[in-house]
DNA sequence: GCCAACGTTGGC
DNA sequence: GCCAACGTTGGC
């Protein structure tokens, strides 16, 4: 008899969402507490969506641009890619006058919310040796998708579970 | 509001 | 393909 499929290795992101477009607490109150990920005009963020995001793939749910930015929870990729329907609508601020119906340019996943947590700052985060590799403490990060190693992950649910920092 | 670090654009 | 100008991100 045939073993159950493999699950390919799991991925880990962290993803970037200012609380005033998309908060934790709104990602909590969504129906199914899931959202799409709309609005991500980069193409390195683009990419990662496309080509290498798995429905089930761990995510950081990052809250930027704001008065305490860092982790606010736990998120998974809850589908594959499909296009951003904003790129084509030219009331919204994510318009692409250069995207097609044919050949959309931008991509999105749905995000599902697995656990909010303490807010983990961004200030504790620096202040943590084994964190030190994440590509969202490397100087000029401005990236809103950035991968995130298997050891790193672990590392951070440790932190989310422990106690904040003083 | 400042500014560093990028990414994008467009002339050539 | 080069590269200067410009725009954006995002912490502080």
């Amino acid at each position: 008899m045939n073993p159950p499929a493999q699950r390919a290795p799991a991925r880990f992101w962290l993803m970037k969402s200012e609380p005033a477009e998309c908060s934790i607490d709104d990602l909590a109150a969504a129906p199914d507490q899931t959202v799409p990920w709309i609005g991500v005009r980069n193409y390195q963020a683009r990419n990662f969506m496309r080509d290498a995001m798995q429905p089930g793939d761990g995510v950081l749910f990052y809250h930027s641009s704001c008065a305490e930015p860092g982790v606010a929870g736990l998120a998974e990729v809850a589908s594959s890619a499909y296009p951003d329907a904003t790129q084509f609508d030219p009331a919204s601020p994510y318009f692409d006058a250069k995207a097609r119906r044919d050949a959309p340019r931008w991509l999105h996943v749905d995000v599902k919310l697995v656990a909010k947590t303490r807010l983990l700052p961004l200030r504790e985060m620096r202040q943590r040796p084994e964190l030190a590799t994440m590509l969202l403490l490397r100087p000029g990060n401005r990236l809103s998708i950035t991968p995130v190693s298997a050891a790193e992950w672990t590392a951070v649910n440790a932190l989310l579970n422990a106690p904040p920092a003083r």
